[in-house]
DNA sequence: GTAGGGTTAG
């Protein structure tokens, strides 16, 4: 005691409170220490960047001081450990306490629960002897269960209570009916438990009626009920309550808006008296989570003139809104309002705002000052390095994002299906299907999400094989209605060729979005099918579903490469007209795309001429392809000069144009293009290119046998130019080499490119076995008319892969119609 | 020492 005693007068002296000197007696003196100790740790949660280890200190203390922490000072270590993630002290703190008394133990199983070690929690709740629980250690179990999802084990512990008598309670009863939505059958048990807590007393007190409502509307968005019926019997208990608290309004009012019903919900708004932050946060969230961000602003502006100060909630939801409407100006004014009106913010506060931040600039193309944002965070949760993983996806810088996937300290099934859909959407679908294998081996089993990435991967590399295993297994593990995973196989089984698969994933949906109407079109548009692609896109806007950019970009190359050209432009007027949404530069790409292959060039010219936006490499390329169909020199010279500029390391302007020259003959301009593109060192060059004039085939080869693409090209195309003789195609072409090392040379040896070859080849597949043919070279005009052909003599289907486009050869007639 | 509503990552 005397120790005690001197070191409450030390620290006195050492901070210079004088409550620790000069006391002689011994309480006065724990006290005092206790008292210490609580104002230490309170400043610990005010001191963000090292709460934790002056947390750790203050603690340690304690502990040379043979000093016996009560409850408060207890929670408020808790407090510290728990949400610095530091469980295992926390489990220190506990095991260091000689006969911790139930109140110490409910503190615990609070702290574990909470940070989502429900198996700790549960040990010490068992190993607590019956004599001494009682229903708050019980209530603080419930709670733990349901917060970890863990229906029926409340439900049992509830049942044990009750065996034991210990008697249910109104906290009880308000977490038995939160525990309710998570267990089977739970309509049934909700009644059940209705009536007993009207037996039990409890039906008056506001916060287990707040419970009862909630899970009204909670059954209401259950596939199987009415919801209308649920909803009144929600609204009936809480026009009938005697007494209203903030929760009550704000259950209701969230209610609304889960169920669409945003008047009900504004107007429920608009009856409260006096509206506090949280029933305004309900309404911003509310707007911007059914994307109405126009209206979660307009709310927050409202809030700010009526001088309510925001908190939390309201920045995150607010920053969200800005986030996802690309207003991130805006974004940044909040950003600043928060950097000077926040002194002194809760760590809770911290982890969600920052966040909000993350997303806010990586979602308007500022990935690297999300970083920074990350980077500067005191501590950060998982959430944190989720948002910075889906930046660099977002961004496409994937290098980074792996490396940064490797980093982290503990991965939940968004980090894995974030990175998963990002090798896909990067074209390394290999790489896709690798890591939803890896994560198939851990704990963190993948969901709808994870699987929807690796279809998509499968659509990378058009793995038909694979995707169809996965649609297999995404059945099997019962996620076969899920809205993302369906959406993916709608583009998988059209990108692998199999148009009626995808049609039949999509026509036997439970329920559709955007999304999966743009997939069904793109799809019927990459196989050709412009006028299905058309009537599902009338069907679409039938059906109330408003178009967005991508359905448009979608539907234009559809009439496009079907030469619907009227109804083309009559669509891309309508973006604007009826619907609002500005175009860009890809849009008025497809727009001079659908002109120039329908030879309109003096029409495509005033497209561009009266451009709004900057004409961009979309614009250019699509006039000279349009001029490379159609023979145009002097507008695809404009065009090529135009993208050299633009996009100087892409090689699609380079064989473009001297496809231009070709075909016009002019061989010698044709070369010097290809070889002013190697000089330029651009990437990608092919090994091998064609063209078809007058009955002539020009090959271009890098050169004539160094390169192995080559020298198995050639044995391809002797056999091939054999065949086509003997079975009497096309007796008068000639084929004419065109080396590029010594130009002009000609060898009368070739025909078409390396593709034909390919496919050549693929034709000696035995009979009955489909042809599929899986090249990432665009086809050309010659080529196509050369699977025509084919497809003919050997008289069986061909598939022909093109980019994203698939081609159906079948006696003679190609799928896409009038395509070329 | 225990509760009910509202947030951020795909």
């Amino acid at each position: 005691m005397n120790a005690l005693r001197k070191q409450a007068s030390n620290l006195g002296k050492q901070t210079g409170l004088k409550e620790f000197t000069g006391k002689d007696r011994v309480t006065d003196a724990v006290r005092a220490l206790a008292n210490f100790y609580a104002a230490q740790l309170s400043l610990c949660s005010k001191q963000i960047p090292t709460s934790y280890s002056n947390a750790r200190m203050v603690h340690a203390h304690m502990i040379v001081s043979g000093f016996r922490p009560k409850s408060h000072i207890l929670n408020r270590l808790m407090d510290l450990y728990t949400k610095s993630s530091n469980l295992p002290y926390a489990r220190q703190l506990f095991d260091e306490i000689p006969e911790p008394d139930i109140c110490a133990r409910t503190t615990f199983i609070t702290a574990y629960s909470a940070s989502g070690d429900l198996k700790l929690a549960r040990e010490i709740f068992n190993n607590t002897p019956l004599n001494i629980r009682d229903t708050v250690s019980y209530n603080a179990m419930i709670t733990g269960c349901a917060h970890n999802s863990d229906g029926n084990a409340a439900f049992d512990l509830f049942r044990d209570m009750k065996r034991y008598n210990f008697k249910p309670d109104n906290f009880t009863y308000t977490s038995m009916l939160s525990a309710l939505s998570l267990i089977a059958d739970h309509e049934s048990h909700c009644q059940q438990l209705h009536s007993e807590i009207i037996k039990s007393g409890t039906g008056f007190v506001t916060s287990v009626i707040n419970a009862l409502i909630s899970v009204y509307i909670k059954c209401a968005s259950s596939p199987h009920v009415t919801p209308s019926l649920l909803m009144d019997a929600a609204r009936k208990l809480f026009d009938e309550m005697p007494h209203k608290d903030e929760v009550s309004w704000t259950t209701v009012i969230n209610g609304y808006i889960r169920n669409d019903d945003l008047d009900t919900a504004s107007q429920v708004f608009d009856g409260m008296n006096e509206k506090l932050v949280d029933s305004w946060n309900s309404m911003i969230s509310g707007y911007t989570h059914k994307g109405l961000y126009s209206k979660s602003l307009e709310m927050s502006k409202k809030m700010h003139l009526l001088g309510i100060k925001f908190d939390g909630f309201t920045y995150t939801s607010l920053l969200s809104a800005c986030a996802n409407s690309k207003l991130f100006l805006h974004g940044k004014q909040v950003h600043a309002y928060i950097i000077k009106t926040v002194i002194n913010p809760s760590r809770d506060f911290l982890f969600s705002v920052n966040n909000a931040l993350i997303t806010l600039y990586s979602k308007c193309g500022k990935t690297d000052d999300a970083r920074k944002i990350f980077d500067k965070m005191p501590i950060r949760d998982i959430v944190s390095w989720n948002s910075v993983l889906s930046a660099y996806v977002e961004a496409i810088r994937i290098e980074e994002a792996r490396l940064f996937f490797t980093k982290m300290p503990e991965k939940n099934e968004i980090s894995w299906s974030v990175m998963i859909s990002g090798f896909a959407q990067n074209g390394s679908g290999e790489e896709g299907l690798k890591l939803f294998n890896q994560q198939r081996s851990t704990e963190c089993q993948p969901c709808d999400y994870s699987y929807a990435g690796a279809i998509r991967s499968c659509s990378a590399i058009a793995s038909l094989n694979h995707g169809c295993q996965l649609h297999a297994q995404l059945i099997q593990s019962g996620f076969g209605s899920s809205l993302s995973a369906s959406n993916s196989l709608i583009t998988m089984y059209a990108r692998c060729g199999v148009l009626e698969d995808s049609h039949s994933v999509f026509l036997t949906m439970p329920c559709l979005d955007s999304v999966s109407w743009n997939a069904m079109i793109a799809a019927f548009g990459q196989h050709g099918h412009g006028s299905r692609a058309v009537n599902l896109y009338e069907e679409m806007l039938k059906e109330n579903i408003a178009p967005d950019r991508i359905t448009f970009l979608t539907i234009l190359s559809s009439c496009s490469h079907s030469g619907l050209v009227d109804q083309g432009q009559r669509y891309f007027n309508s973006m604007y007209d009826t619907y609002g949404i500005t175009p860009g530069e890809d849009h008025y790409g497809r727009l001079v795309d659908l002109l120039c292959r329908a030879g309109k060039f003096t029409e495509a010219k005033t497209v561009i001429e009266n451009l709004p936006i900057n004409v961009g490499a979309p614009v250019w390329e699509a006039l000279l392809s349009g001029c490379v169909i159609h023979g145009n020199m002097e507008l695809g010279i404009e065009a090529a000069e135009k993208l050299f500029n633009l996009i100087p390391s892409h090689d699609g302007p380079y064989i473009l144009l001297s496809n231009l020259y070709g075909k016009s003959g002019k061989w010698t301009e044709a070369a010097r293009v290809r070889n002013m593109m190697r000089s330029r060192g651009v990437k990608k060059e092919p090994a091998c290119s064609w063209i078809e004039v007058d009955n002539m085939v020009h090959v271009f080869l890098v050169d004539d046998t160094k390169h192995p693409e080559v020298s198995e090209v050639y044995g391809y195309l002797e056999e091939l130019v054999f065949k086509m003789r003997k079975l009497g195609y096309v007796p008068d072409t000639k084929f004419v080499l065109h080396d590029m090392e010594n130009e002009q040379k000609e060898h009368a040896l070739s025909t078409h490119s390396e593709k034909l070859a390919v496919a050549f080849g693929l034709l000696k597949i035995p009979a009955g076995v489909p042809i599929r043919v899986f090249k990432n070279l665009r086809i050309c005009g010659d080529c196509h008319n050369a699977f025509e052909f084919m497809s003919e003599v050997v008289g069986r289907e061909i598939v022909v892969r093109d980019g994203k486009r698939f081609h159906h050869f079948r006696n003679g007639k190609c799928s896409c119609g009038n395509y070329w």
